[in-house]
DNA sequence: GGCAAATGATTTATCGATTAACCCTGCCGT
DNA sequence: ACGGCAGGGTTAATCGATAAATCATTTGCC
């Protein structure tokens, strides 16, 4: 059977319906004042008879603009960041731009080389397929962002970018929030001795999670007390790290994970050498993106607003294609501390 | 020294600078036989120089076809759905994407009146934005998915829909994995009083586990030992099911959760009553997208190969697009039970 | 009555890429 | 010397939508 050649009803065929130009349609559906109102009444009926759906692809080359946004995903990211990370990144992008009418172009770099990795970063751009891009939290070694920023293209990242001063991006403070559940740790369960396992420290998250537990413990004192280990974020990198500590037989009696995700992970290895969780050692973990909630004992985080922080950055995107440039540069959100059972809850 | 690429270096920018008309550098950069190789070279030279990527505008405009697909979301599968699934569905198109250099465009219906959802299925299409579309799981009572497929556009769908016998879809045998894992309980475990939570009733899969269930009930002559509960794949519901069976003194040794989600709230209901998983009751999920395999104990489930089912279903749709429309039009994957401790594990 | 303004369309041009159709120059053979 | 014919381009048209410029009719006004 032949490819039947859709019928894809154009501007033209409502036009001749009616009996007037393509032109006249046009002017006719967007209200123009130079159209009859008996004329615009017909040609609004014949597109509704047709079914007639504008055509991005002409209307995007006309006006210059695609009427779509891209959602870049840099191929670490997806190594680095859960899963859920994305859906709620999604949920929020998604939420703004069909507000707007937009479509959102989901763009995973392929996982080449380099060099490949900076051509999928300006290929999306520079094919105009996209009025603008949102680009999740990248590696800080990432040199295509940069290269992305300063080609002019409306750009927001999520996340924080204190190298990128130029660049707009919406993210939360994480070395106050790590600070601030370190302290909790510290002053409301009066634990001393300190863990602290680190994201990937080439990640600006890893970066300022590891700095805010370290201002903790130091404000507090208790710096020669506490311990740093480095993981990435994985599941089996939290529970590595808990482990190598059992088996050196380093005492601690609370770990400050720089997510969720590593948390489970010591959780996991914790409960295996028989250490009880809050009892012996309080845990708390990082994100909120869900997982935390399902573990038991559930685990005690700092709520990240992805979702929120998703649909600000679109919101501001969409503000910055309009030539709205004026704003703020680097937006950060307010987090605020999920307490569940696993740092031992207050006696209340 | 590379002149900083301007937001949009067109073709003919390039062929001025060789100094062409644009028509023949199109020609030179497709290596037609009636450019010489000197010009290709120079050509090929200055749009690198450039910078210059094709529009896709302009390209889709000419040729007809978009160079995107669809994903298609009705609204009512985020609820329905874990998050979890459409992160392995994403995966998935996105490395069939990828591969070609073909756009993924993320539709989700913007959750507000039935009237729009139609129009929002119809608009990706009719707007000519996508050249094909893949669409998750809808409900049974979705109208606008059968409108969708009667278009012509090329679509796959993921799942099973024997109601649309002439659409083209990816899923696997749900019935026969439900039958199987629940033969897994009655025989490997010797379970004898089962009970099956179901999922939404108004999708496939919610009918076709929960039929399944029944075949394994009846064949192995346990029918009218056993319990069918109505769920919706949310953890509450598999909570709540467990919890009115076990306040109702309702007898049973076995059960068989729809999804994972509601196995895990089922399971912490039972622990609630003091029930022990699995040595008082067995119980066995489905999906095996990520919960099930961190919940304690891990949850025995059928692994349902998401990531590989949206691949397939992309390369499909990327065939008929191509105009290949043969090959099969209802294609069910291999599922495979995945053990875990919620069963019981076999003596071994 | 005649010229200007209002009315309601129609042409025309444009966006970028592509392709069918046409057009120069040399060079060949006879 | 001239038809033929390749090689190597150039023009022009197309895809769909739409803004700007233009062009017919009426109608308004003195």
């Amino acid at each position: 059977m032949t490819p039947k050649p859709r019928a894809s009803v154009t501007l033209k065929d409502v036009a001749e319906r009616v009996g007037i130009t393509s032109a006249a349609a046009s002017m006719a559906l967007s209200d123009h004042s130079r159209i009859s109102e008996k004329t615009k009444e017909a040609v609004r009926n014949a597109a509704a008879d047709l079914g007639y759906v504008p055509s991005s692809v002409g209307r995007a080359l006309r006006n210059q603009r695609a009427g779509a946004i891209a959602l870049i995903v840099p191929n670490t990211s997806q190594h680095v960041f859960g899963h859920l990370y994305f859906t709620h990144v999604l949920t929020g992008i998604s939420a703004a731009a069909n507000a707007r009418d937009v479509q959102v172009l989901l763009s995973t770099t392929a996982d080449t080389g380099e060099k490949r990795e900076v051509a999928a970063y300006e290929r999306v751009v520079r094919s105009r397929s996209a009025d603008g891009a949102i680009v999740t939290s990248a590696a800080v070694t990432d040199e295509g962002l940069e290269a992305l920023v300063t080609t002019g293209l409306p750009v927001v990242l999520i996340g924080n970018f204190p190298y990128l001063p130029n660049a707009i991006s919406v993210g939360i403070d994480d070395v106050a929030a790590s600070r601030d559940i370190t302290n909790h740790l510290l002053v409301a369960h009066g634990r001393t001795h300190l863990v602290h396992v680190t994201g990937p420290l080439d990640h600006q998250t890893g970066i300022d999670r590891r700095l805010g537990f370290l201002a903790a413990v130091s404000d507090r004192g208790v710096a020669e007390h506490s311990t740093v280990v480095d993981g990435d974020f994985s599941e089996e990198s939290g529970y590595a790290a808990i482990e190598s500590l059992l088996v050196a037989g380093v005492e601690f009696d609370g770990v400050v994970f720089a997510n969720d995700d590593m948390a489970f992970g010591g959780l996991t290895a914790l409960k295996e050498h028989g250490v009880r969780v809050p009892e012996d050692v309080s845990i708390v973990g990082f994100d909120d993106f869900g997982l935390s909630r399902l573990t038991s004992p559930g685990i005690t985080t700092v709520h990240v607003p992805a979702e929120e922080m998703a649909l600000n950055a679109t919101e501001r995107l969409f503000d910055i294609i309009a030539g709205n440039a004026d704003g703020p540069g680097q937006q950060q959100l307010a987090v605020r501390i999920v307490e569940r059972e696993s740092c031992g809850k207050h006696a209340e």
